[in-house]
DNA sequence: CGACTTTCATAGAAATTTGCTATGATATAG
DNA sequence: CTATATCATAGCAAATTTCTATGAAAGTCG
């Protein structure tokens, strides 16, 4: 039960922009290295943010990302899910996911249920804004 | 961000216990009978749930597992951190994780641990005996 | 125009994890 | 002594993760 790095690297590209003033393009190349993630790397985990719609880009010279929303209308739920899919703990829930046989009388299944709204309303009650400003804060 | 199978298999493997009269011991094989699951990879599962103490077990023909506590006493956190480990969504929070030199600038790492406290207070909040119950309530 | 920079699209590939299966030893009941 | 079950360890194919490579398309600037 982990996030990938893919999740993580997403958030933090994601935080980076954030920081910048909005209609300023950032290129990938300042984000991986200031991040100290590989620009190919990079190039692949904001595809699906591009496709999401949370980032727009300007190609050629001093092109880069900017965020397409503000960072108060962007939650962490988002990007996860932009480059992730839906973020579920097991197959079972995913909506895509077949029937079950087992479905009835599969008595671990409202428990993962429980879980999963845990984890995705946490996802979504948490802004970009509010990951930014926590910069510092715990540990 | 998946639980494995082995994690939903342990906690079925703990639900038919638990539906069982205590004392008696239940063999792996009507398990594997009863929940579909290859006896092979029961075997696998069950050794780290008698390791941690949760079940214990009885040798040789008539042989097989009993709960080692009450259904009441025993959380869904003991039966997956039993068999995964550690539950933490980012290998940074593992307590073994080596020191991050970024630690200190990453303003992502608040957002990881709050996730990991929601889910581990869910894991750790609901109980074998609760889960039982479940049989038939949601869906 | 033409060199340069950056996004965009797709493919490949090494390393790790997952999800088992195989072999065989050890203990217990009847 | 035989059948049954746990226990221990090893191996292995498939999937996933974590990148890297190649190159095209689009835009900036001199």
């Amino acid at each position: 039960m982990k996030f990938s790095t893919k999740d993580r690297y997403a958030l933090r590209l994601m935080v980076e922009l954030a920081n910048r003033p909005p209609e300023t393009l950032l290129s990938l190349k300042e984000i991986s290295g200031s991040q100290d993630i590989s620009l190919k790397y990079l190039e692949q985990i904001v595809t699906p943010l591009t496709r999401a719609g949370l980032v727009s880009s300007g190609r050629g010279s001093q092109g880069g990302y900017r965020l397409a929303r503000t960072p108060q209308q962007i939650t962490t739920g988002d990007i996860l899910r932009a480059v992730e899919g839906e973020i579920v703990p097991i197959p079972c829930l995913a909506s895509e996911a077949g029937e079950c046989p087992r479905r009835a009388l599969c008595s671990t299944l409202p428990f993962w249920a429980g879980l999963n709204d845990v984890i995705n309303q946490y996802l979504d009650g948490i802004t970009l804004d509010e990951l930014v400003k926590s910069d510092g804060l715990g540990l």
